[in-house]
DNA sequence: GCCAACGTTGGC
DNA sequence: GCCAACGTTGGC
């Protein structure tokens, strides 16, 4: 099973937020980057991301599963742009900042170091079982 | 709020 | 198909 990691600005679109929409999810619109919507298409249902609050915050906050597969994005009628829908799992007992993935040689890495902007990323299997370990929190 | 890095657009 | 100009993102 893939792991991915989607960033959002908490202002805009928080991890309460996400929590608030429960088992049914929300649809993670809004993306109009290729690389971004190529990595949704690629999702399958049950798959694990990593929720990280961007600009304010800077920091992962909690586990969230891909519960519908891409489908077209219902903000924009362009017919280039899917997104998947989410749902909040549990969030991390601590919260990782970015500074401690800067900060660890094994995450260097990480797209999240490497390609900041990009705002869906992939995770590998190690780099998602080392931060939830830093985070506390069962995988 | 600033600005560097990146992606996209559009003229040629 | 190149590349300059522009807009957006996101860390600081």
């Amino acid at each position: 099973m893939a792991k991915w990691l989607f960033k959002s600005e908490p202002d805009v679109w928080g991890w309460d937020a996400q929590v608030a929409k429960g088992d049914a999810g929300e649809q993670w619109d809004g993306v109009r980057n290729y690389q971004a919507r190529n990595n949704m298409r690629a999702m399958k249902v049950g798959d694990r991301g990593f929720f990280y609050h961007s600009r304010t915050g800077l920091e992962i906050v909690g586990i969230i599963e891909v519960c519908a597969a891409a489908h077209q994005d219902s903000t924009t009628d362009d017919d280039r742009w899917d997104c998947v829908d989410i749902k909040a799992v549990r969030p991390f007992v601590k919260p990782v900042s970015l500074a401690q993935i800067k900060a660890d040689p094994r995450l260097e890495n990480m797209a999240l170091v490497k390609s900041s902007r990009l705002s869906v990323q992939p995770v590998t299997d190690e780099e998602w079982e080392i931060v939830c370990a830093l985070g506390a929190t069962k995988p």
